[in-house]
DNA sequence: AAACGATCCAACCGCCGCAAA
DNA sequence: TTTTGCGGCGGTTGGATCGTT
């Protein structure tokens, strides 16, 4: 993730003009993530563009359910994947095709979005560099030699750093590149706020709605003030979430 | 220190299928 | 049966960040 400072520079050189008067484009500032995730709990999911309406925002219902669905969703699983999701990612899409969402389902706390990029900048390029030097190019062949480059470069991560748990993952306390391996791009990078934000959002600490709970998540006017700038980091938000709820 | 290229990823766009009117 | 609106999906874009020179 970007930090706010950065959020604000990529706000100014990202346009938000809309097509249609009324209708923002471009990055969620934080009260609209709020909006968003206080009307969700409060009253659930679906009907997009009449939540969108209902809730105040000034967005399209697209907009709205795909904030959600991949980036403010309590459960949505966020950093580096592990070797079991990239393998399971490279059997499925040589299994499926580029059924994305249908993938996605099968790695828990994975959107679609995410793992159409990691296909997309890890997988994607690794298979036309083998396609240009194999004639081969079946969905089995391809997922044997995928599968057998994780290995290897599993391998060799393991030979070359030392073991990154979970927790090292999820922690503020790694950040920046790990360059773990060039030949795949096993453990990639990870920007330090995303991962304050990893922790939180992996851990499940704050639950937003998804279930449409009463009062699964509750803001106050404090949690905004707290918010102080217009462009945020979901590390900011969910740090400042749960410094309230401790507070309180 | 600056410039450049590579990489990542949030967000948008266009299309499709489905259901309701 | 046709039209319309909506949700969902996959493809693409563009800016930020990082590493290298």
């Amino acid at each position: 993730m970007q930090s706010a400072a950065a959020m604000d520079a990529g706000v100014k050189a990202q346009a938000v003009v809309p097509d249609e008067p009324g209708v923002r484009k471009g990055p969620w500032t934080m009260e609209e993530d709020h909006v968003l995730v206080n009307y969700i709990a409060a009253h659930g999911e679906g009907a997009w563009n009449s939540l969108a309406r209902a809730a105040g925002l000034s967005r399209t219902g697209k907009s709205c359910r795909l904030r959600w669905l991949n980036y403010l969703r309590p459960d949505v699983r966020r950093g580096n994947m592990t070797a079991e999701e990239q393998e399971r990612i490279v059997q499925l899409q040589a299994r499926w095709g580029n059924k994305w969402s249908r993938i996605a389902k099968h790695l828990p706390g994975r959107t679609d979005n995410e793992v159409k990029n990691f296909w997309r900048t890890k997988i994607q390029p690794k298979q036309k560099h083998r396609n240009n030097n194999n004639n081969d190019c079946s969905g089995a062949a391809i997922e044997s030699i995928v599968v057998a480059d994780i290995c290897s470069s599993m391998a060799a991560a393991s030979r070359k750093t030392p073991a990154i748990t979970e927790d090292d993952q999820g922690s503020s306390n790694y950040s920046g590149r790990t360059g773990v391996t060039q030949d795949y791009g096993i453990v990639t990078q990870q920007r330090s706020i995303s991962s304050v934000a990893d922790h939180h959002l992996a851990g499940n600490e704050v639950h937003g709605g998804g279930d449409g709970g009463a009062g699964a998540m509750e803001f106050i006017p404090e949690f905004l003030a707290a918010s102080g700038e217009n462009l945020w980091a979901i590390g900011d938000f969910w740090t400042t979430m749960q410094s309230y709820q401790g507070s309180s």
